[in-house]
DNA sequence: CATTAATCGAGACGGTACGTCCCGTCTTTAA
DNA sequence: TTAAAGACGGGACGTACCGTCTCGATTAATG
């Protein structure tokens, strides 16, 4: 969730509030409701209204616990597994072929579609949300990513001093713009194939 | 407009529609008031009530003309002149620096964040309407950039068989990757140098 | 029509004004479809540019005749031919039923219904209009009723002295009241057969 | 209320629905603006949007109580006290000077005028919804000259035998009639003074 | 016989009101 | 205190008509 931590793992309890507690199962029902519509309908026609009747819960005990669609969309996102496998497959390519793959499936899903939208449209409107997303979507990735670079600077693939930050941040660009305005009409995982051959290679004279 | 071409070629009008015609102030009037509304308050916070007050025209007069909000404001970014002036100061850094200002300093406008903002939400969702942003929008770009590639390749700063689109796509998404995620604290201009420092060496071994 | 006279019956025209003259048959045409749809949609529901559509005719022609709706209608149901045939029998009842008989018939039709409706409705608001239902629909019906009853006063069946204009407010408010409130739930004829002796009979205790 | 009746004679409350119970405030503001706009503007002028405006209420308040203008304006009317006192000056027409003066007094007022209009103009087009001014506003009045004319009878002023809602239905006829056609110049009650005496002698020869 | 001028159909114009959908808040009773 | 239910004032939606206003095309009578 955006912004509450609530003390969980303290094995006793400070302030134990009065008055019946939340209930979790709302709190479930709540996300699940809210991933299902926001896979079938997307974000912008998702209305509050919607995902409480869904849910089977009053709009109070929405507006309860989180005060935007924005928000709670955010934590119905986070609340989902985000398990990014990193692959060694012993050589740079074998790795690659295996993260673009798993990428581009997660992709290809309703909801995985409906996801890099709000990501795309809210990132650049609404900054502190995108951190959830970047944290929770793209970090993984980029660690796996980076990973697997390190791997193949290790086994000489790769230049010793590559600035893996900026390489990362070139393909992932690369990959989201492809994804985006899709420029060519092969599949997404032969024109990430080409992208990274160009930038192994370099373009300068020198190269 | 986005569907619309009518009458071209033909010396003499062909069909005279009844009835009074279009009022291209009333056009005018429109695509003014969205603009100056989208660069205040949002394509979100935008109501057509609001653009039709706003321009002194009744709504039916809106929806008569577009069916929708991205329709309208589709045409109305299309409507703007989007002269991209292709640097020549006879290096390729020289012509570079030129051309990221430049989109720099669009993107800073509050017409231009919006727009950004709106290009990316819609792009993956409504992807023909995404096609008018690439046309008016990013095409010009990429075929200055295009040039600039290929006079640095005839003064031999380029490889001669570099894959110009895809260096294109290379750096464009790198670009966008950085606007919408900012995963430097640095300016756009310094990381961008970077980035295409970064890719004319290239990251392989044989580099 | 409300106010309009046109000059017909002078062997030379006065005044021939210049231009195209007014269609007849849009005359017509917007006429029969104004009664139609009174008859389907009733007063309220009838739109201006559903007749002119109806009709086959642009609104400002409807417009250059009427200023209202009230006018169009009233004109409307002026055109129509309000015949009504003074009954003679040789007796009063005999004359009554057959009077009552083509009141009810005509009311019974769904152009006579909304014809009503209309009447009553704009009745008290707009007097001056009223009038034109006055002249067209009660007057004829109020002379055939007074010939009836001055045939019966010759006749000796009512007395010589009685008031007959105030008979006839009666009878026809009455009547009037009856179709509105519908008191009773025997048919109109057997009723107003009721209310008539009633009349002839009188209330007071001298009778 | 048109069709609506709750909670009759039970001591305590059978059903107590779930949810926030409607406000009985925002009723009485709606019926308070919808009669004043009524008196104002007329039943036709009136929007749902001015009432809702006029009570300080939303739209969406009124439409939650009721389905159509004429439902909402049908309890407004009802909400009104129709007191209508029976006089009892001791012959029949004082206690009728009376009665007309009152209604007559009634239907000066601008309310009632519009309220007579729209009685008038709903009562054929809408039975149902009729039967409302029925029982609110013709019932008491029938029933107290109903009482009048009963003293009378007992006081030998009216004959024994003498059909009274047949007199009644034909003095509200006439009084309607009068109301709506105006066919003399004379005041009303006058009007009706003529009316009612030539009712008691009767028309027909025995007489 | 061309000109002139009013009319024709069509349909766009700035508006008003409609009835609906949500918004985010508030107010009930029940647990 | 939270829950569900649902009413609250409010804003915007997209539609239907209003009565007015252009358009190009007719249609007589006049010059």
């Amino acid at each position: 969730m955006v912004g509450f931590s609530q003390d969980v793992g303290m094995s006793k309890r400070i302030n134990s509030p009065s008055g019946r507690p939340r209930s979790i199962q709302a709190n479930q029902a709540i996300l699940q409701a809210t991933l299902d519509l926001l896979a079938e309908v997307g974000y912008q026609s998702m209305s509050i209204e919607a995902i409480a009747s869904r849910a089977g819960v009053g709009k109070t005990t929405i507006y309860r616990r989180y005060t935007s669609k924005e928000e709670l969309v955010a934590d119905a996102i986070e609340s989902l597994r985000a398990d990014v496998a990193i692959p060694d497959t012993g050589t740079f390519w074998g790795d690659m072929d295996i993260l673009i793959d798993n990428a581009a499936k997660k992709i290809l899903s309703p909801l995985g579609r409906q996801t890099l939208a709000l990501i795309i449209s809210t990132a650049s409107s609404n900054p502190q949300f995108a951190q959830v997303y970047w944290t929770k979507y793209i970090m993984p990735r980029r660690e796996a990513f980076a990973q697997i670079l390190q791997r193949a600077k290790s086994r000489g693939e790769i230049q010793p001093d590559a600035d893996v930050d900026l390489i990362t941040d070139l393909v992932s660009g690369s990959l989201y713009y492809a994804l985006i305005f899709k420029p060519t009409a092969e599949p997404v995982d032969t024109y990430m194939h080409r992208t990274i051959t160009l930038l192994l290679r370099g373009i300068g004279h020198g190269a």
